[in-house]
DNA sequence: TCAACTTCTTGATGCGCATCAAGAGTTTTG
DNA sequence: CAAAACTCTTGATGCGCATCAAGAAGTTGA
C-alpha cells in the first residue's frame, strides 16, 4: 500500500500499525508459505514486519499471473477485508521467511467503534484500497509492459534485488525470456 | 453499476436513485457529450434515466481504451466520487442522447447525515466500488478478450444493439478487425 | 559436497494479431 | 437528397512475442 499512502493521512496507517504490532499476533512464515489462498474467506490483515509477498492469480489457462508485490512496512489482506464475508480472490505468498503481525478486521473494528464512536476505518481506508484498484486497473489496461516496468522499479527501486526475472516478468505482462530481452536491448540504456 | 448491485443492499441503491431523481437536475446530453473528462475535479454522480456511456482513457500511444460501459437505470460519476478533491482518471462520454439526473455526492452525504446521522454512503457504496474496480484490474489482467467478450455479453445481452464494434473491440482489448474475425470464426458458434 | 533444482540468458521457429488497404453497406448532415 | 462520414468485413503483409530448447551460473538440500 505504500504507493498509495499520501491519499490516507499519515496518522491512520500509523495508528493502524501500531495496533497491529501491539495486539496482533507475531507469525513467522516461510518462503512460499500462503497468507491467503483463493476462496479463503478470512477477514485477517497483517502488517509486513519483515519479509516481501505476492499477490497472485490463476488464470484459465492454468499460468499465473502476479498482481502486486509487498515489502515490509506495508500490510497484507484478504481484500476488500472490511467485507469480511467475501472470498479472497487473490492468493498472497510469501516471497521470502517473513514476519508479520496478523490482526482480524472485526477486532479492528471494534477498536475504533470503541476509541472514537463510530468506525474510522471504512472511510479513511476503503477509498484508498478503491483507488489503488482503479490505478491497477488502469495500468492493465492502459499502459505496455514498459511502461509497468518502470512504475513498479520506481516504487520498488531495489525490486531486483528482492525479486526474480520470472515473477517481475509476470507482474508486467510479458514472458521471463521476452523480459529478458527488453533488459539487454533498451531498458537498461535508458 | 449493476453487475455489482447484489453486493449492496438493494434498498440502498434505490434510496440513491429515488433521491437523485427528486432533487438531482435533470440533464440531456447528446451522443459524444463528455459527462465527465480526465483531469475533472467534479463531485457528481448522475443516474442515466435514459441512454448510454462509456469509460475511457487515452492511452501514452494515443489510442483510446475503454474500461465501462454504463446504461439506463445504472449510475456514471468521477470515481472515487467520495473523494471529491480527486481529479478523474477517466473520460465518460455519451454513447448516444441520453437524460440523466445530476447530484453533487457533497449533497448526497448532508443528506444521509441529516437522515441518520451519519453518512452511511461511503460504508454502503465505496466498498462496492472498490470491488468492482479489483474485479475489472482482474479481468484486464487475467482474462483473455475471448473471455471479456463473453463476460460483456452475459452482463449485456443486447450490447450489439447499443454500442458498435469498434468500441466493443477497445473494450475487450484487441483491434476490430480481429474482433470481427473472431465472430465470424468462432465466437458465433459457441 | 555433490546432485538436483532454479535462475537467467540466448538462439531458432512459428503463430497471432496489428497494421494497412479496399470496398460495400449504412447513417449522418448540410 | 446527395455528399460525407462512419461501420463492418475481408484480404495481404509483417513484426512482436510466445514457445521450445539448451546451456551456464548460482542456489538448495540430503
Amino acid at each position: 500500500m505504500s504507493d498509495l499512502e499520501i491519499y490516507a493521512r499519515k496518522s491512520d496507517w500509523d495508528e493502524l500499525k501500531q495496533l497491529v504490532l501491539r495486539h496482533g499476533e507475531r507469525v513467522c512464515v516461510r518462503k512460499n508459505d500462503y497468507f491467503v489462498q483463493c476462496g479463503d474467506a478470512s477477514d485477517r490483515i497483517a502488517y509486513i514486519k519483515r519479509g516481501a509477498f505476492k499477490y497472485t492469480r490463476t488464470r484459465t489457462d492454468g499460468k499465473e499471473r502476479i498482481l502486486s508485490f509487498m515489502f515490509e512496512g506495508e500490510f497484507i489482506a484478504n481484500y476488500i477485508p472490511s467485507r469480511n464475508e467475501s472470498m479472497a480472490l487473490m492468493n498472497v505468498q510469501a516471497l521470502e521467511d517473513s514476519v508479520i503481525y496478523v490482526f482480524p478486521v472485526s477486532r479492528y473494528r471494534q477498536f475504533f467503534e470503541k476509541k472514537i464512536g463510530r468506525s474510522v476505518y471504512v472511510p479513511q481506508f476503503t477509498e484508498v484500497i478503491a483507488f489503488g484498484f482503479l490505478q491497477k486497473m488502469l495500468s492493465w489496461a492502459c499502459d505496455t509492459p514498459e511502461e509497468r516496468y518502470f512504475s513498479l522499479k520506481e516504487r520498488v527501486p531495489d525490486i531486483f534485488n528482492r525479486v526474480n526475472l520470472k515473477d517481475i516478468a509476470s507482474y508486467i505482462g510479458v514472458t521471463p525470456e521476452t523480459l529478458s530481452r527488453m533488459r539487454t536491448s533498451y531498458l537498461n540504456k535508458i
